[in-house]
DNA sequence: TCCTAACTTGGACTTTGTCCAAGTCAACAC
DNA sequence: GTGTTGACTTGGACAAAGTCCAAGTTAGGA
């Protein structure tokens, strides 16, 4: 994650303790973590943080393509880390829990051109939905 | 979506007038509403109607299995009735357009058994993302 | 026609996210 | 180092989306 800092100076950002702190509490894989969670992780290490600057972060890092923002429930947005790896997810029905998945092939293939609408469709998002083994009944 | 309702009160429903404007602003196929929307509407035909109630109903229609709900952006959650006829969703990232399109092949079997971490795994759901014609550059 | 459990209501409240004026500070120039 | 400045941060107010509850209403069976 610290080329991520590095790669974010090349494109003229400020390097604040705040952006680094929300950089490094979004580091790692299979992180899947709201707004507020980042908020609360962020707020251990630098407590005066600010939820505006959170937010402003994470906008700036999904802008800049370098964080993935989900939506696998109607409730709050998550944010991904891992940009640079195409994945899918896979999410708990019971529990909420998440995990990355590759299924195989190009998702975007199944859409025939006829079913695209003239649209100039770029991506497909895929949420696979089931219970987790500590879900199962 | 007379039937519908019909359906419903085969399994106990009471049949309010609530219940019937809410069910009739969501008859229709390529209708994606958000909850504020079908309260608006369903405020035209049954103007005391209140937020409270159209939630309870959506909620209640969702956990029949007789409407999808579907969180194609991080904000409202939006109320699909064609629930009965698999299909996946097309958005524009211009303007928020919503299509219904059928990709072929079934999304499911796309995720080898490797992927699934022991999941029960019962559905699979498709955001297409793309500019619809207006959007195009 | 009456009764009652189920339904609806309005409003208070929570969660999630946005906006803004005022204050602070990283990075550059010197 | 020091100074400067525009970009960044802050806290608080606000907005949007959704939940909850006590009190009032009503569909549908007896």
């Amino acid at each position: 994650m610290s080329d991520l800092l590095e790669r974010l100076r090349g494109r003229g950002w400020r390097l604040t303790s705040q952006r680094r702190v929300v950089a490094e509490v979004l580091d790692g894989e299979h992180v899947h973590l709201t707004a507020d969670e980042v908020h609360a992780r962020a707020a251990d290490r630098l407590p005066e943080i600010s939820r505006a600057t959170v937010y402003n972060t994470l906008g700036e890092l999904v802008a800049l393509g370098e964080v993935l923002e989900v939506a696998t429930d109607g409730r709050a947005r998550r944010y991904d880390p891992n940009a640079h790896r195409a994945h899918q997810h896979l999410v708990c029905s019971g529990c909420g829990a998440i995990r990355d998945v590759h299924p195989h092939g190009d998702p975007l293939a199944a859409l025939p051109a006829a079913e695209r609408f003239g649209f100039a469709v770029t991506a497909a998002e895929v949420t696979y939905r089931g219970l987790c083994p500590d879900c199962r009944p």
